[in-house]
DNA sequence: CGCAAGGTTGACGCTGCTCAAATTTGGTGG
DNA sequence: CCACCAAATTTGAGCAGCGTCAACCTTGCG
């Protein structure tokens, strides 16, 4: 159930057996959210921490003209706010793409595993620190690729962190997405979404059925991309990626 | 000097004379350093924490196609990276735009102030948290918004910064950006960042010369943008702003 | 005074948007 | 199992915002 967050917090800090039974005791409730349900909306006085166990979620504002943008995806193990309580409210809101299972964590439950075990503590902000460098790398995506490469890194991204979590396998994963939701995280028209998926089932860069989406080639999505998984600082992919990219070692090495 | 730290923190937290103190002692010694420099490059490992204390510096990234990508503009009192260093590597280069007097602050002594000053701590949580709040913004502006809205958004979020770290007045700003760094950072053409700058220009909204810009009417350069500060969790500017807009006060309610 | 960097302008074309309609998919009740 | 309906996807046509290329002008500095 919450396989999903340990699988991800040991692939950035190794924990011990009271680490995860620390872990099992945060979780005292799972509640069951339907898709498309906010969890939280802008304005609102953050109180628990959300974290998402099973489903899709995102992060997404409504702009004056009634556009959404849609500014984070987030999967199975991801935490909807761990550090925003400390602000006074919400200035976006947290809503489902598909059916969750939902843990309401309070805010007493994470300040106390942040004073008794401190490889979790590094752990979790890890996962902040990650997720703020996933947001600058839509930032970069949206303002600078255009919108083949855009979603075919989006897709990219995807894979690698349900990977992490379990959730892909063959290069496969779930993909509950309506292509409006792709269109208002990329900054794209959904028309536009529409060409641009066709467009890369047409290259045989991917499949998607059944709700399912298949990269073929995972390497030449990445090169035709542009995408570089650096960003995600994942521990464990990072020593294939020095063996397979060598110009990485280079970079590295400087 | 680092008064622009301490009056950014107090607009967040209340601080004592003795977390005053321990701020003046977190900077040992201040470095000048010239325009268009970088401060620290993807793939290097993070060591210092660097603070800017004067000048303007951003962060960035280089795409395989060349194109630079800015994803955030640091001023005085901003931290470059305060959370960076638990990560292994950069992820994003930081570089000046204009000349800078930044401080290398040794990790030692964060962990030093996170043990012992409870309030300073807190603010600084508050300051990655605003820092992150502010690049959510930065992607729904790039993703959301046209070219003239975006740049005007831009300019009103610079004048709240500025104003709240003491750099602004009459609602004049200095501004020594080329309008490429302009491109850079809201996914435009050098061109069209000038034929929006003009239009905004004709429109008798800002006045730019001599490398500082004026915002002639503020609300009417908000309402153009489409801006709201609650992002930037200003904890000051928020009771005038309850005052002047009476929607925010429902909103809040609800 | 002269040069280089940055700002300005024009012409033209492409990427991606809008509007609108057709088709497919998935869920529901008979 | 089929008929039906709403939601989602797909397709087409026309157009606008913005990019590209290239030249010209202005500003600041040595």
């Amino acid at each position: 159930m919450q396989d999903a967050l340990i699988r991800k917090l040991e692939s950035y800090e190794a924990l011990s057996k009271q680490d995860h039974e620390a872990l099992r005791v945060l979780v005292p409730k799972i509640r069951q959210v339907g898709p498309r349900t906010d969890l939280i909306s802008e304005g609102e006085p953050p109180e628990n921490v959300h974290l998402i166990l099973e489903g899709f979620a995102c992060r997404y504002k409504i702009l004056p003209s009634g556009q959404r943008q849609i500014m984070a995806f987030l999967v199975p193990g991801d935490f909807c706010d761990l550090n925003v309580f400390i602000l006074d409210q919400m200035d976006h809101c947290i809503g489902t793409i598909s059916a969750c299972q939902v843990a309401d964590i309070p805010r007493r439950a994470i300040d106390e595993i942040t004073a008794n075990h401190p490889h979790i503590t590094r752990a979790f902000w890890w996962c902040a620190l990650v997720d703020e460098a996933v947001l600058r790398e839509w930032l970069v995506n949206v303002g600078g690729r255009q919108a083949n490469q855009r979603i075919a890194h989006l897709l990219c991204e995807l894979l690698l962190r349900l990977q992490a979590v379990g959730y892909a396998s063959d290069n496969t994963y779930p993909f509950p997405f309506k292509q409006a939701d792709i269109a208002d995280c990329m900054g794209l028209s959904e028309v536009h979404v529409n060409r641009t998926i066709r467009e890369l089932r047409a290259l045989g860069l991917i499949t998607l059925k059944q709700r399912h989406l298949t990269i073929h080639n995972v390497e030449e999505l990445k090169a035709f991309s542009g995408f570089t998984a650096n960003y995600l600082h994942l521990k464990n992919a990072r020593w294939s990626e020095r063996r397979s990219v060598p110009w990485l070692v280079r970079a590295q090495g400087s």
